[in-house]
DNA sequence: AGCCTAACGGCACTGCGTGCCACACATCCA
DNA sequence: TGGATGTGTGGCACGCAGTGCCGTTAGGCT
């Protein structure tokens, strides 16, 4: 096994990541998740099983591999944005960041998007990434709401409301076929959602919601 | 093992049920959970290790079992709401109903609280869980919403909301040490979200869309 | 050349989850 | 009363995920 381990080491550490995710996502596809062995997945990269692990965490983790850099991004959004943004802009702008990863390379992404579908594991595995989007979301937003009444719960349901959004506006573009050009309506409809937050930059919140409950009664009770 | 073996079958199967669930919430809590065994579990309920997976799909369902339970709630208090009662009634009527399943018994939600919180893979397991609550829903909300503009859209932003929000007051309720007189206020602090939502029964929604739109751009313009 | 670090492959081990079979008990029927 | 059927159980064996450990090899540094 000299030649193959002289390939090996030729080969850096991105070029094999990619081939084991490659791998991973079209014996998957062809052969169904259950019937892929993580030895079946590595023996198709070229490396041994234990090399397998050394790359992710588990079998589930070869599918969604950009995870982890998808909350540095969104971090990097809240941690850069200036003091005088308004906070509705500074979530749109953190929610339409995390697109991009998903655009970078379409096809990877709708082959991604109908293994979730279909492989409860893997749809649990999302949910789970979700979760942490939407924690993450929480966190910031609870941070500059501290001072807001009922900033706490007004962070928790905000932050849901735009991971929601955003998952279904991806989930609008991947229906779609995935064109490049349904970006911008994907972006427009994520957009859209904008003026549903219960969300408002400054101390004038409660005045606004104030306002708004007495426009919603009104108009519900006529 | 004949005497064992007569005391098992005398055991119901809800008996044998709890005692199960007692015993990996006590492991799970005393030594830890990836220091407990199925093993440790079933020797400790009295039964063997084949017979807990007769009861549950894995290790981790032991620690919430009654998820089935909740999603039929749900599910049940909108096929049963009455056409003209208002969606929103609907909404926090269904979330409401969740909480019942929690406050039933309070030390063993305290305990699952504690353990969700500290263990990881518990922690993604309940993640999945409330991504369930949330698809019911959604479903059932979009249902509902399939003529308003943007209806699938805003069923989902609005049932992530209300998941979020119920998820919320929960851990409100739990950290304020989960006493009786304190769910009133939890099912308070949830139903304050209703003013959140960007929903309305009745065809007028649009409407009472724009114009809170017109007057929160006012208000952020000012 | 000799050393040193990093990455790899192989091996063995624990534990989860499942298929299979034998056994105990409860019920029904002749 | 005695035998057939059905249900719940324990034990056994197996495949596979994930981890710790160790020997080996490639490539850089002095």
């Amino acid at each position: 096994m000299v030649a193959v381990t002289a390939v090996t080491a030729r080969r850096g550490r991105a070029e094999v990541r990619r081939e084991l995710v490659a791998a991973a996502v079209r014996l998957f596809t062809e052969r169904g998740y259950d019937e892929t062995t993580v030895d079946d997945i590595a023996g198709a990269a070229g490396v041994g099983r234990r090399t397998f692990f050394r790359y992710f965490r588990g079998k589930e983790d070869a599918v969604s591999p950009d995870h982890e850099q998808g909350l540095a991004r969104i971090a990097e959004v809240f941690a850069t944005a200036h003091p005088t943004e308004p906070l509705r802009s500074v979530v749109m702008r953190a929610g339409e960041t995390v697109f991009d990863l998903y655009v970078a390379d379409r096809e990877t992404a709708r082959m991604r998007f109908a293994l979730v579908h279909d492989v409860p594991a893997l749809r649990d595995r999302e949910a789970a990434q979700v979760h942490h989007y939407r924690r993450l979301f929480t966190r910031e937003l609870a941070e500059r709401l501290a001072d807001v009444e009922d900033g706490a719960l007004r962070a928790a349901v905000t932050a849901a409301a735009v991971v929601a959004a955003h998952n279904q506006a991806l989930r609008h573009w991947l229906a779609g076929g995935g064109t490049a050009d349904g970006v911008e309506a994907c972006v427009a409809h994520f957009r859209k959602v904008a003026w549903m937050l219960p969300l408002q930059a400054g101390p004038d919140i409660d005045e606004v919601t104030r306002r708004l409950e007495k426009v919603a009664r009104t108009l519900e009770a006529g």
